[in-house]
DNA sequence: GTTGTGACGTA
DNA sequence: CGTACGTCACAACC
């Protein structure tokens, strides 16, 4: 039950040993010099990131012992074997080697011991550092980019290897070399020599890579057998070995790494943790460094030595590989070997008493409140559209079952039953993806008892997980090693080719029994939680059908015209460029228009227009509703009048042309189709979000936007597009909650609602309604659900502010419950701590109670809006459920394709319209039952923009 | 290389 | 100084 990992068996502590050169290297490519040098010209990108990448290693390892080796000028006994080794590295910028000592200065001001040994080089300094570590019984990490610290690596010693982006380090442990090289650490060297080393100038043999080099260490047991077989080894290859053999000795010489040198240090001398706050102060400062950096720097640098016992227990544990005090019951893993396993597996699972009554005793309660007593995770990425499968596991009793791609037909055939059989009991974390992950088999998912992805959402709507192992951390507190997310859906990975041979492996098998056994932990601390709040009923007959639904839009996706985005993206980028050629032409330079900060300079310096508003962080906005009252005010100046005309010209259709290029760009070749992904847990609300790309915000206000609906069209096999929406969904949810008698009649009157409800409030006959009454009225019936204030009232209105409380006394006067009613969700909320949507979706507002004015009306405003935006969204999801059902159960091929809050598109077959749009509006007015009709407009047409109505 | 900001699209 | 979102491009980080 316990993993065998180097970790438990019980160590002193954790030695973080640093490649000096790797990471200055490092830090020195990765930020550019200009953006990093003093007044004086000297540069301080390398030392600076050299102290942002090794803190954030030390926040992430917590070492409490640390060393930093560099390399001494001049040659080693390795430049008398190979006079051009390294020659690369010699090569090294001006600017880099004029950092070094700085940063050894640094480290010294820090508190942290750096050694370098005179004739050797760093590296023979960190396998000695290691060595030691190891031996004294410490975890052991080598932060290096060098590979050939690799032959360190054993159960103790682990090497972090920066991957692309720094961050997401590798931890090199003796299974990740086998992984990925084919060869034991011990043979890494072998394995280098043969291959050679670019970066440090060490040829190969020519034509060999570590693919044939792993190849023959394993038949011939490593170099030395290799070098006894060479004669038998034929082919071109082998003639190449031949012709290179001593190359290749001398390179197994130079690269292996010296561990027993006498650096006149002990383990001991290694602690950290006690800067010298006056000397790293004197440091920074002459290296320009900013306070708040400074600080943040420091932080890391301070907690090298821990407190003995922390008194918080919470926090104790946190120390990554170290197992948490809350032990997770790792499940006893099998992998699958072939159809056959899967059959016998369940039978003797299910077939054993002892186990199933272990199983059931463990889980009775959990099971009771719903979370099922299976659990399933599909590994893979589940993009809509373009998903891959990497494995499925199931489990049960304590036993998982590891079920690699690709199936054969057998395994898929038992795998299906399988899920057939026992969805009704299955947790899973993310239906919806699990769909999409399945799909790709060609399975299908029917509905599970539980969602610890979705539960958790409804438990906590405005915490974002983005992996399994963060809603491990929150939820369970459990503090397991966070691998890169492999269930979500992330806009991590651009593009799977390099992604899948760079993966940081530690046991694959550990990790999967890893994560499904924190989604069983999940569902079990889930379920109770979700059955105490009463929230059950929004998991099963809410959230899980509606991602069943979700899964069917993504996947079908919306088809669009390709060459009609092609030709408005032209149009768009022409008219964006003759407007940027004309504001070129007036400021008399080429100011980036796309740069706030370039503007800014034109408009209140260079042209020295009046600023007015500034922005969150202190400068001058230069927002459209700036741009436009400047444009008024000085419409008699040609030149100012004339660039802010352009400047707004080419703001508008600039961001048309980049809307329509995204789409562009994520139409899916195969089926020219967009297949967004909806987000189901992000919103906090409760509504959905759209991403990749967002659906949820193709222009609709003005014409010329509007013109990028009329590229999304019906695909093969489909005539017409048909919209349908809900009209003013949350102003009649406020007049059902509020019980106010006015309102709930100027529904159900059927007249022009916003005309009747201003003909209440001035108390003027409808007819005699003003355009400008109406729209008055209209918005502040629209701004009620958003906590408007009086000043927003007036901006928005362009009226005084005392017009605009004069506006809302009256409305408020003649609709007396609803303002009772908005009065009253902030006072519950205040009260209960969390608002209450019409189906019990909460959301929790602990800034209610702030002392900070800003942000407690800030949370007073979101308190009130929350349960009437959630509403809207609960009987929208309600309503998604309905049509889905009602299609399926006509038997008809329309279908959802996408949602966009309060309107339905629905992608429609031949000869189906009329009963289409008569089920899809029955389903979405009949969703709920308030006092008030719920009216849906609906429209038709060859594309979306005609579909409006 | 990563992070924050400003601007702007939707309901 | 009105809620809820996602995306792009720029600029800073010193």
């Amino acid at each position: 039950m316990t993993e065998a990992s180097p970790a438990n068996t019980e160590t002193r502590g954790t030695l973080l040993v640093v490649d000096g050169h790797s990471l200055a290297f490092r830090a020195f490519f990765a930020l550019p010099v200009e953006n990093f040098s003093t007044d004086a010209g000297q540069a301080t990108n390398a030392v600076w990131g050299f102290a942002t990448m090794l803190s954030q290693v030390i926040d992430a390892e917590q070492p409490d012992h640390l060393a930093v080796a560099f390399d001494v000028k001049g040659g080693t006994f390795r430049n008398q074997l190979l006079p051009q080794y390294k020659g690369t590295r010699e090569a090294a910028p001006e600017e880099l080697l004029t950092q070094l000592p700085l940063i050894q200065q640094m480290l010294a001001a820090l508190g942290v011991t750096y050694i370098e040994k005179p004739g050797y080089e760093g590296d023979d300094v960190i396998g000695t550092l290691a060595t030691m570590g190891a031996d004294a019984n410490y975890r052991t990490l080598v932060l290096s980019g060098d590979r050939d610290a690799f032959q360190l690596i054993d159960d103790r010693i682990t090497v972090l290897y920066p991957g692309h982006h720094f961050k997401d380090l590798k931890h090199m442990t003796p299974e990740a070399v086998e992984e990925k090289y084919h060869v034991t650490p011990a043979q890494y060297p072998d394995l280098a020599a043969l291959r050679g080393e670019t970066a440090d100038n060490i040829p190969g043999v020519p034509g060999v890579g570590d693919g044939f080099a792993a190849k023959w260490i394993n038949q011939y047991g490593g170099l030395d057998g290799i070098i006894e077989h060479a004669d038998e080894i034929k082919g071109k290859k082998g003639e190449a070995l031949r012709d290179n053999l001593e190359q290749v000795k001398l390179n197994r010489k130079v690269n292996a790494l010296v561990r027993n040198l006498d650096l006149g240090v002990s383990i001991d001398d290694l602690t950290f943790g006690k800067p010298d706050a006056n000397a790293v102060d004197a440091l920074f400062k002459t290296l320009e460094f900013g306070v708040r950096s400074r600080s943040k720097i420091l932080k890391s640098f301070n907690g090298g030595v821990k407190p003995a016992l922390s008194p918080q227990g919470t926090d104790a544990a946190r120390n990554a590989d170290q197992p948490d005090e809350q032990a997770l019951p790792l499940p006893e893993l099998t992998v699958c070997a072939d159809a056959a396993q899967i059959g016998q597996w369940v039978d003797a699972n299910l077939a054993d008493p002892w186990q199933q009554g272990m199983a059931n005793n463990a889980n009775d309660v959990a099971a009771q409140a719903g979370a099922g007593t299976w659990t399933l995770l599909a590994q893979g990425d589940p993009k809509p559209g373009r998903s891959t499968l990497d494995n499925v596991t199931v489990m049960a009793a304590g036993r998982a079952l590891l079920i690699k791609t690709p199936f054969d037909e057998p395994t898929k055939h038992a795998l299906a039953a399988l899920l057939d059989e026992h969805h009704g009991t299955l947790a899973v974390h993310g239906y919806k993806e699990h769909l999409h992950l399945l799909g790709v088999a060609g399975l299908h998912l029917p509905e599970p008892k539980f969602d610890t992805k979705l539960a958790g959402y409804l438990v906590h709507p405005d915490f974002h997980a983005d992996t399994l192992e963060q809603a491990a951390a929150h939820f369970l507190d459990l503090h397991v090693e966070d691998k890169k997310p492999q269930v979500t859906q992330g806009l991590l990975d651009l593009g799977d080719d390099n992604a899948g041979d760079e993966e940081p492996r530690e046991n694959p098998n550990e990790l999967t029994a890893t994560r499904i056994a924190i989604v069983r932990a999940l569902a079990d601390t889930l379920a109770p939680m979700l059955e105490q709040r009463s929230q059950s009923h929004l998991l099963a007959d809410i959230e899980l059908p509606v991602s069943r639904v979700l899964h069917g839009m993504e996947d079908a996706g919306a088809k669009v015209d390709e060459q009609r985005l092609d030709t408005m993206r032209e149009q768009f980028s022409a008219d964006a460029r003759q407007a940027q050629e004309m504001a070129w032409d007036l400021a008399g330079s080429r100011v980036n228009l796309q740069s706030p900060k370039q503007l800014q300079q034109v408009l209140f310096e260079d042209m020295g227009l009046k600023a007015t508003k500034r922005t969150k962080s202190g400068s001058y906005t230069t927002n459209a509703s700036v741009l436009q009252d400047l444009y008024v005010k000085y419409a008699n100046d040609e030149r100012a009048s004339g660039f802010l005309g352009a400047l707004l010209r080419h703001r508008e259709t600039n961001k048309l042309k980049q809307i329509v290029q995204t789409l562009i760009d994520a139409t899916n070749p195969k089926d020219g189709r967009i297949h967004t992904t909806f987000e189901q847990t992000v919103a906090a609300t409760g509504r959905l979000s759209s991403v990749d790309p967002n659906l949820q915000n193709i222009p609709n206000r003005n014409a010329a936007g509007r013109e990028i609906r009329s590229a999304f069209v019906p695909g093969e096999g489909y005539a017409s597009l048909l919209s349908c929406d809900y009209s003013q969904v949350e102003l009649r949810i406020m007049a059902d909650r509020s019980g106010d008698e006015a309102l709930i009649e100027a529904f159900r009157s059927g007249a022009d609602f916003h005309r009747y409800v201003a003909s209440l409030v001035y108390g003027v006959p409808v007819d005699q309604i003003t355009s400008d009454q109406r729209s008055h009225v209209k918005a502040m019936s629209y701004g009620l659900a958003y906590g408007l204030s009086t000043y927003g009232l007036a901006q928005q209105l362009k009226i005084s502010p005392s017009h605009a409380d004069e506006l809302k006394a009256k409305y408020f006067a003649t609709f007396g419950k609803v303002h009772d009613y908005l009065e009253s969700l902030v006072a519950d909320a205040r009260a209960k701590g969390y608002t209450e949507t019409m189906f019990g979706r909460r959301r929790y507002f602990p800034a209610l109670s702030s002392t900070n004015r800003v942000a407690r009306e800030a949370a007073e405003r979101a308190a009130l809006n929350a349960p009437i935006q959630g509403s809207a969204a609960d009987i929208m999801k309600i309503a998604m459920i309905r049509a889905d059902r009602a299609l399926r159960e006509a038997g008809v091929n329309s279908r959802i394709i996408l949602q966009i809050h309060d309107e339905l598109v629905v992608e429609v077959a031949p000869g189906e319209a009329e009963q289409v749009t008569g089920l899809v509006a029955d389903a979405m007015e009949h969703a709920v039952d308030l006092s008030v009709p719920l009216d849906v407009s609906t429209g038709i047409g060859d594309d979306w923009q005609l579909a409006a109505h």
